[in-house]
DNA sequence: AAGGTGACCGGCC
DNA sequence: TGGCCGGCCACCT
């Protein structure tokens, strides 16, 4: 076991929560977890979460509801093929009715 | 060990 | 949400 892991696995957790068509924001996971200020991280470990293939980091945002990591996927609009696919509009690496598809973490229960 | 960095957020104009 | 600045926290070299 890795405790280095130990944040990481934090939002990996999270983000294996989102449901089906819902998209939530790194600050929110970030709450969830209890480091709000953190949300930064919470960027990094979704980056690391890209090697991750249980991870749908494209439902993921920041809570303008760009596609801001978009950039980090593997082609250039992967990420929003892959929101529109499960129902959420996106132009322009925005996200349609942001407030409607999202999905706040469970927060409590974490402790 | 120290410094730099980042898929952010909140506040202000 | 449009743009800029500061803060904050953990990871990386």
């Amino acid at each position: 076991m890795k405790e280095n892991e130990n944040f990481f696995e934090r939002v990996y957790a999270i983000a294996r929560l989102i449901p089906y068509g819902k998209v939530t924001s790194y600050g929110a996971i970030a709450k969830a977890l209890g480091t709000a200020r953190s949300a930064r991280m919470v960027g990094w470990a979704m980056n690391a979460s890209g090697l991750k293939e249980d991870i749908p980091a494209h439902r993921v945002i920041n809570r303008k509801g760009l596609l801001t990591g978009k950039h980090h996927f593997q082609g250039t609009n992967l990420m929003q093929q892959l929101l529109e696919n499960e129902g959420i509009k996106v132009v322009d690496n925005q996200i349609i009715d942001f407030e409607k598809h999202f999905w706040q973490p469970e927060i409590t229960g974490f402790d």
